[in-house]
DNA sequence: TATGGAGTATGAATACATTCTCAATTTAGA
DNA sequence: TCTAAATTGAGAATGTATTCATACTCCATA
């Protein structure tokens, strides 16, 4: 796992601010790579009997580093926030049913287009975004 | 403030889901279009002393339901949640600074228009929507 | 390769914002 | 007025962030 794509973004963000490579981080980023998607609560659960035991502290840390380094994206889901890892995978935006909940992805070109024309006008750099559409789903509407 | 559209829009929402016009709601309401922008604690401390005391649980209730009602939107913003009055006020999205935490409203009738494009091909009926763009402002990008 | 030291990271406990639980109260409609 | 159902306040619970003293990393120097 040392050389993956995901190792390689970790490292650079952190050499790049000064942060430090910990054994904790590499525990941790281990255990991510290998659920995809995961809660803290599920990683602290995984980790607990770690040695040397791991601090939910240091995962909810460590899960906002790899957001930051654009390895991992969270998501609202429920009472709990989800990590996800958004390496290799395009990017994509969500449909929310506002009754049963159900989540769809899409991905459309054409406004992220827009969004860029709108951001230079404003002379502001884009590094990501979210768009979300809440309403009734095919099923829900009936 | 009793004939306000804001009044109209909760009355509406109220009785269309079997919900019932409170005292609290009224007085909360009533706080909420004096100020136009709050946060829970905020609406708290100006409700504390009133007879009768409103708790900080009704408060925040209040607020999603006045979010559900389309009268209130609400926005992360450090660590609290401020809640905007958006009667009146044409839908607009935002772009946030990763660095200074400006954000700058935006509006493009060329993105609504694509997202309700993707939403028909999916039967999906959009009734809001959330667009963030990330990114380094004018100013921060140097 | 070993070491010193500045600054970062850690875990435990604590703080914080928000939501939930539940018994008692209030509302809307017949 | 009566009654079912919604609402309330207090406090507990939840998920996440912060504080602080201790431990560790990294890099420069030897």
């Amino acid at each position: 796992m040392k050389h993956s794509k995901e190792w390689a973004l970790l490292r650079t963000h952190l050499s790049s601010h000064g942060l430090k490579v910990t054994k904790q981080r590499e525990v941790i980023l281990d255990a991510f790579l290998a659920m995809e998607h995961v809660t803290a609560e599920q990683l602290y659960r995984t980790l607990g009997r770690h040695r040397p035991h791991i601090g939910l502290a240091t995962i909810y840390r460590t899960l906002n580093l790899l957001c930051d380094s654009g390895i991992a994206q969270e998501r609202h889901f429920g009472s709990q926030t989800h990590y996800d890892n958004v390496v290799n995978k395009r990017h994509h935006d969500h449909m929310i049913c506002t009754k049963c909940g159900t989540i769809t992805e899409f991905e459309n070109c054409d406004i992220e287009r827009l969004q860029e024309q709108v951001a230079v006008k404003h002379g502001f750099t884009i590094t990501t975004h979210k768009l979300e559409l809440y309403g009734l789903c095919r099923h829900c509407k009936r």
